[in-house]
DNA sequence: CGCGTCGTTGAATAGTTTCAATTCTGGTGG
DNA sequence: CCACCAGAATTGAAACTATTCAACGACGCG
């Protein structure tokens, strides 16, 4: 998530607001699918439930993210949509999306870019993520998170994350004890205070430096 | 990488063949995209380098697998594609591409639905081996190659990688000696023998078991 | 106000990396 | 054809990092 699609602005005209509340599902695991969600207001973490019972956070949705994107390849929803707070989506169904494809070859174009692009993200960094110590990936997690808060509007440095404790060491591959001890020594470091949800980066080029090295001795 | 799109007939009508050998690249990290290239014979590796001097491994190509799927976002090939043996490619300009997607609407459709597919593949199982040990990660990568080799038409039990022990490392995060040591480990325990780059599966029941275990205690 | 969930902290343990030393292998040139 | 060499693979021991298990404090909701 985090796709430049919100760019489209045939891609905003829709009416068709729905409310969520806490812990409702914008759509569950298995449903087939019906089309793609914007983000709105509020935020959403997509949770997969893999056949061996573990569910883990894949993707975290913020204002102005596109959901469900993952799941036109088996043309069913590949996990939980579930809001994090009180959140407003727009839908965008599946018949308005081809009939935009045939009318704009661009949009169509467009998507592909986008999933393209998805794919090497996610192959990259998490495959940077594998080799990394906690420390490494929690920096990369809150550089990243932050990047995304400013390309949206909103202060980079002071924010509040909707993700549990338990939602972010899922996300990274960590426990929630390791993501704790972790904080606080970010605190200690004076990178980055962090009280209940709310956090404030204290030091943008520390966090940097930490997320981009892997926190083991050999560079390679 | 592994997708299913070799079955669109359109894109087998090609005379351009490419010979390869071991150690040269098809392409290049950085250059722009021109094109997919479809596997004929042979094999050849991915190499991304980050901006941090990192080289990982990051896809793995066996006969009839499309490489370059991940350029189309950016435009440019987001790695270098290595071939690991003697090897043969032919090429689907990107020309041909648009000129087939737009007489075949349903190609174009398509090669989204691999590409989303891709993306919820590469965060699923990405997002999996971050939690486990190298035992599993180890275990799930030979149960995925070998269904792979299966898929194919060639043996699934018995099959040669010409992936380095340093490349399997590299793509599962691991170090060189972690690998070592766990395929000692499997031949002990009579699950997978290997000499050198070829290997034997011995037990398949085995290895599943090991790969949908995450290694760690709590099934969380 | 109490209870349950979430978050934090501590100590022991398990797993992986690191560094160093060999062994094995495939390819090359004599 | 064989000996040799360099890179690849293996093995061992020590250092380090993350997980596990357990206990406790904080917060929010009913």
């Amino acid at each position: 998530m985090g796709l430049p699609l919100e760019d489209i602005p045939e891609l905003h005209d829709t009416q068709t607001y729905t409310l969520l509340r806490k812990g409702d599902a914008l759509f569950k695991q298995g449903m087939s699918f019906t089309g793609l969600f914007l983000v709105r207001s509020g935020s959403l973490k997509q949770v997969s439930t893999t056949n061996t019972d573990e569910s883990l956070v894949t993707a975290y949705a913020m204002p102005g993210d596109l959901v469900g994107l993952d799941a036109i390849g088996q043309n069913v929803y590949p996990g939980t949509a579930l809001a994090l707070e009180t959140t407003t989506v727009s839908e965008l169904p599946q018949e308005r999306l081809s009939e935009l494809g045939a009318q704009l070859p661009a949009l169509r174009q467009q998507l592909c870019r986008n999933l393209s692009q998805e794919v090497h993200n996610e192959r990259l960094m998490l495959r940077l993520l594998l080799r990394r110590t906690a420390e490494a990936r929690l920096a990369y997690f809150f550089v990243a998170i932050s990047e995304r808060f400013r390309r949206r509007g909103y202060s980079p440095s002071r924010f509040r994350l909707a993700l549990s404790r338990s939602d972010i060491s899922s996300y990274l591959g960590l426990t929630v004890e390791t993501v704790s001890r972790t904080l606080a020594r970010f605190h200690r470091q004076e990178l980055l205070t962090s009280r209940g949800r709310d956090f404030h980066i204290l030091d943008w080029e520390g966090l940097v430096r930490l997320a981009e090295a892997s926190g083991r001795r050999s560079g390679a």
